[in-house]
DNA sequence: CCATGATACGGTCCGGTGGTCCACTTATGC
DNA sequence: GCATAAGTGGACCACCGGACCGTATCATGG
């Protein structure tokens, strides 16, 4: 049995809807009743959906993670698998903050959402594991799991705004700053 | 023209019922209308107090706060003046991972409050400032300043939580982990 | 082409939040 | 003891995410 097209049909408005809201930067004036009536549909129909906001988001996000993860896992290297371990450990990194950057409404209410919504996901838990590999293999010596942690910490979309916000950094700056958290040996310190 | 006394045993009764509320780890069934009715009172009578939410949790970390930074001004070295540089930041660090495992839950409610009252606070300021300066002594050729923000985020209540939590780290390891974040070439690693 | 059962629908309701308002009570200074 | 200013608390507000359920719409077998 295949979806109704009715369904399928809100489905589409509430997910174009809700991407909208959220591209708007009104960061929480977005609400569950403001994407649905946008989207021309009761708020019903919005949570049996996708369950709850959560899974609203989730959805938004799924198809942008899944085109990063293919990068990653079958992509050129030294994003893709191949290269030396310093050169896949910044790609990554680059690689991580444009998806963040590109993202950051909707990462923010992911953040937002639950206490551990922004780690506990399928697609963190990915991206976390794939830093921890990589810090690995370029810096055999450290805690990489705890530094992967650390590093995606400093990748959250609401400390990235803050810092633009109120430090007045920019964003190239809040990049470098990251590599150096994730490999301080490359640039200068401790040459 | 001093506080009433029944003004100033309401205030008292407030402190204690939130200091109490907060300690019992129920992080968020704590509620202003909870709080006001652990301690006698009415809703408006701890608004009035306190202006908001915000203001209440300042109230109660606030004196912890005197304490560590009087300890930072002018207490012993190397937390307090004096020392070497690389000694003087690890005991900063030292204590400020000690004062948040001590505050968990006041500072985690300061987190939820709103997007930025983490770090946009007069007591965040001065722990990231006097951050920055013992990190631009101790390695003078990072940017002092963005590492600050990013390792007083490792610092965050709820980050810390999380990783006891899921990936079960234990508490050393993490703080391993933040000496390790803001100085490298202390431990091992590029020696 | 229509009847019927399954599916999707949305307005309403619910418990909860932080915060405001104002008639009332209470402590204080004269 | 009294006037007055300060303090009080419960009703009230707007809002939130989410649950419920009678109704409308769709897909399908006859």
């Amino acid at each position: 049995m295949s979806e109704r097209v009715d369904a399928a049909r809100n489905r589409a408005a509430v997910l174009a809807a809700a991407e909208a809201l959220f591209q708007r930067e009104d960061l929480d004036h977005v609400s569950l009743a403001s994407i649905a009536e946008a989207a021309g549909v009761g708020k019903a129909t919005v949570l049996r959906r996708f369950g709850d906001l959560l899974g609203l988001v989730d959805a938004l996000i799924a198809p942008r993670v899944v085109v990063l993860r293919d990068r990653v896992r079958s992509g050129e290297p030294p994003l893709g698998p191949g290269g030396g371990a310093t050169e896949r450990l910044h790609a990554y990194l680059d690689a991580l903050f444009d998806f963040v950057l590109d993202n950051r409404t909707l990462i923010r209410a992911l953040e937002q959402y639950g206490p551990y919504a922004y780690y506990d996901n399928p697609a963190s838990r990915f991206w976390i594991e794939e830093l921890a590999d990589r810090l690995r293999a370029a810096r055999p010596t450290v805690d990489a799991e705890y530094l992967a942690h650390a590093v995606f910490t400093a990748l959250r979309a609401d400390v990235i705004d803050y810092l633009r916000q109120f430090p007045h950094m920019d964003t190239p700056r809040i990049r470098a700053g990251i590599h150096a958290l994730a490999d301080p040996a490359r640039e200068s310190d401790t040459t």
